[in-house]
DNA sequence: CTTTGTGTACTAGTTTTCTAATACACTATA
DNA sequence: TATAGTGTATTAGAAAACTAGTACACAAAG
């Protein structure tokens, strides 16, 4: 896995696993591969993915169970809300950017068009 | 300036200059604040100033001179593409993000819009 | 009870970012 | 020439993020 050096490991490895999770590639209930797995598969260290479950689980995302492994909750308002916020976030970060570029939200509607129709052309050339 | 702890503060200020000659508060060919003042306006060091002052003049979008100042380019070309670039980092940024959620630009484009409709009004309340 | 696989905790150390202090170089002004 | 204001460079260190190794706790299976 590539990492954005500006931004914590940790970190981006909790958006890995939400991402994992909002798109089934982890399902409710299932186990998450196992921290020193996890370490491998990421070529990072056992508790910097630790530290990511750490977070998860205090969120109420993952459940843990001591001697068994962390699984995914299968809680349905969190699991309801998990792609809603991870989707609201970019849509804010990027609002705030742009918003501070003094685009108006109208334009910001029309440069996303613009910029997906410009990556379709690019896909199909 | 508050910033955000997950990334780098000189690439934060970084994103400032650049927001600042977008918006022109800082003009083409005017000073830029001195690298001592900055650091006091900002509240960061000096040394951190100087980092991200140090990529912009390589960039060509400062040009420094010694003893005098540092000021905003004149260059037209890097001018004009200082906007197109900072909304098309943003854009590719989401676009991204989103799309390894499974979206598609078309939804992409529907959950923007709503999205900032949803904003207009908790403003209007 | 032993072994294996799992999560968790702790300590130490490296790397990166950021801070701090200082010295130096150039410009303008008087 | 002296002084003040500016950018630049260097060195050292502090703080945070990340790595590394090890030990411990719990569960399942034999």
């Amino acid at each position: 896995m590539k990492f954005d050096d500006k931004i914590p490991i940790y970190y981006q490895i909790k958006q890995y696993i939400y991402k994992e999770i909002i798109i089934n590639h982890l399902t409710p209930g299932s186990k998450v591969p196992a921290v020193r797995q996890l370490a491998l598969d990421l070529a990072v260290n056992v508790n910097t993915v630790q530290r990511s479950l750490r977070e998860l689980i205090s969120e109420g995302v993952l459940e843990s169970q001591r001697g068994k492994g962390n699984f995914v909750t299968t809680n349905p308002e969190i699991l309801n809300n998990l792609r809603k916020n991870i989707v609201e976030e970019q849509l804010s970060l990027m609002y705030d950017h742009l918003a501070s570029l003094q685009l108006t939200p109208d334009e910001m509607i029309q440069a996303l068009t613009e910029y997906v129709n410009k990556r379709k052309e690019t896909h199909h050339g």
